[in-house]
DNA sequence: CCTTGAACTGAACACCCGTTCAGTTAATCA
DNA sequence: TGATTAACTGAACGGGTGTTCAGTTCAAGG
């Protein structure tokens, strides 16, 4: 009696919240009104509040959602602490470029709407990203101590890798030249190089540079 | 007798661009009004359509200057290309992190707001991001003809690098732990890395992995 | 068939938006 | 000193903002 099965509401919810993330990503958050994805979904503005307490809100719950997503997607795909870390490396890569081209808004949303987040709800969100981050650090670190890595700087090459990662929702579209497949595996092997072994002496002169 | 030296307009046009880059940067464009730019230089929103036509060219004009100041900053930083790919690449990963380091608002608004951009304005920044990325294409194109480097794509090598070294001013703090030097001797290495020769046979069995 | 109540409308609330413009101010020049 | 004019004010313009809420609708439950 409280819930009914197949009601409108249990569809109506997730429409909302697909329009507001299509429409912040492609306009930004500030800059998309509350009427505007009233309409995508068509329907009144004053109906969203009934699944939404307000604007925000609906923001926070599109970066939170994603960011669990994240987490426990990649929990579930990481190959685990026993394998060496350049064979868990190597998973994060593929799992990282997958799951963000999949989900090109969210990923757009959750790095360009930090500053649209009040300040409790910016630190949630921060926590999740650093969460996430500390996974592929840890897997650096475990690289670091076995010998089969060398980074400079464990926590730079983490953030280093990740925005390099990221960055190809930016210019990635699925009718371009290369396939998301073929692009994880260029991106894998600069990657794997980022962390190897520092033989750089291959090329002579190159340190001599003023 | 058109032009007084020293009047006033000739410091409040940048005083007012000055407002509206750290406001837009801080805030987004959407979410800062005019009023608020206004504010911030001590004058009434009207006096600001004495220095600007509107509000989006007060946006375009801000990414417009920082695109050809980054382009025309680099031409001269440029060891030239008679010298080594390597080198070259070098001065380039050391002058971006730089230039970008002591600009982040115009930074952050150069790639944050272009969805903010009419269709015009967008193309023509479009336009400038792409010739500075060729800049560095080319250095890499350059070291693969060369023998110097050995990449599996030139153009999403470049892509990779920008994005990682641009990626530096989401996070760096001058009070940080590291200096903004120290940081760009880390990044040149691990960028030095990514385009060196491929001996990855350094580690065995990371590429027999399932 | 009638009641219930979830889903939704449409109007209203107070306020903010970018932009314009008739005036005011104050400094310069003849 | 008086005329000129660039710089700026302050009010107004039409319209959009997030949010609220008294009503309407309509399918399901008893």
């Amino acid at each position: 009696m409280v819930r009914k099965t197949g009601s409108h509401a249990d569809i109506t919810g997730p429409r909302i919240r697909a329009a507001a993330q299509s429409l912040f990503a492609r306009h930004g958050f500030a800059a998309v009104s509350m009427r505007q994805i009233a309409a995508a979904v068509g329907v009144q503005a004053g109906a969203l509040y009934f699944y939404t307490p307000d604007k925000q809100s609906l923001l926070f719950d599109l970066m939170h959602d994603h960011m669990q997503t994240l987490i426990s997607a990649w929990d579930a795909a990481d190959p685990g602490p026993e394998l060496p870390p350049l064979v868990r490396l190597q998973a994060f890569v593929r799992f990282h470029i997958h799951h963000s081209l999949e989900r090109a808004d969210a990923v757009f949303l959750s790095y360009m709407e930090l500053r649209n987040l009040t300040p409790d709800n910016f630190a949630r969100i921060e926590a999740l990203r650093r969460t996430y981050e500390d996974r592929l650090e840890s897997i650096l670190r475990a690289g670091l101590e076995g010998g089969t890595m060398h980074i400079p700087d464990a926590k730079l090459a983490t953030l280093a890798l990740i925005a390099m990662l990221t960055g190809i929702t930016t210019w990635f579209r699925p009718d371009g030249r290369l396939s998301c497949d073929r692009v994880a595996d260029i991106y894998w092997e600069m990657a794997r190089k980022t962390v190897a072994g520092s033989l750089g002496a291959d090329f002579g002169g190159s340190d001599s540079v003023a």
